[in-house]
DNA sequence: GCCAACGTTGGC
DNA sequence: GCCAACGTTGGC
C-alpha cells in the first residue's frame, strides 16, 4: 500500500464535488510523468491527500482512496473538453486515470503550514519547481500529517 | 498579472 | 540527439 498527493483545482473538483459524487476519475492529467504514476505505480486501496491548487487557499483538504485501476481518459476524445489531445485515439490512448473515492474531509492544512514543518523538507511537493500534479507522499510524511496536522 | 521552473516541440 | 523557442503550472 502506498501513499500518495493529487492536485485538483476546486474550481474543477474540490473535495466537496468528491464528497457529493463519491466516486470520479482522476481526468485530465496530461503529463507522462504523472500518467506513469497512475498507470505503473497506483494501486487499488491506496491513499491519497487531496490537494487544491490554482486557488486561493492551495492545501490539502481532504483524503481519498484509489477505487478503479488506470483506464482510459475520456476527456482526451472529446473535441469540446480542454483536455482534448487529437494525436490520441481510442485504440492506442494516450492518457490514462485511476478513479478515486471520498475517505473523508479534514482541515485545510495549508501549503504555507506543510512548509513549515521540517519533518516534511524532503516532501516531493514541498520541492523547489515542483509542480508535478501527482507525486508520492512517504509512509513518514503520511503519518506526520494525519497524526499531527490534522 | 507576474514570473520561475519545468516540460514539450520540432528544426537541424 | 541537441537545444532554442514556446507552453504550462501554480504560488504569489
Amino acid at each position: 500500500m502506498a501513499y500518495w498527493l493529487m492536485k485538483s483545482e476546486p474550481a474543477e473538483v474540490s473535495i466537496d464535488d468528491l464528497a457529493a459524487r463519491k466516486v470520479v476519475p482522476w481526468f485530465g492529467v496530461r503529463n507522462y510523468q504523472a500518467r506513469n504514476f497512475m498507470r505503473d505505480a497506483m494501486q487499488v486501496g491506496d491513499l491519497a491527500f487531496f490537494y487544491h491548487s490554482s486557488c486561493a487557499a492551495p492545501g490539502i483538504a481532504g483524503i481519498c482512496e484509489v477505487c478503479a485501476p488506470a483506464h482510459p481518459d475520456d476527456t482526451q476524445f472529446d473535441p469540446a473538453s480542454p483536455y482534448f489531445d487529437p494525436k490520441s485515439t481510442p485504440d492506442k490512448p494516450r492518457w490514462l486515470c485511476v478513479d478515486v473515492k471520498f475517505v473523508q474531509k479534514t482541515r485545510l492544512v495549508s501549503l504555507t503550514e506543510l512548509r513549515r514543518q521540517p519533518a516534511l523538507d524532503t516532501m516531493q511537493l514541498l520541492q523547489r519547481g515542483s509542480r508535478l500534479s501527482i507525486t508520492p507522499v512517504s509512509d513518514a510524511e503520511w503519518q506526520f500529517i494525519t497524526r499531527e496536522l490534522m
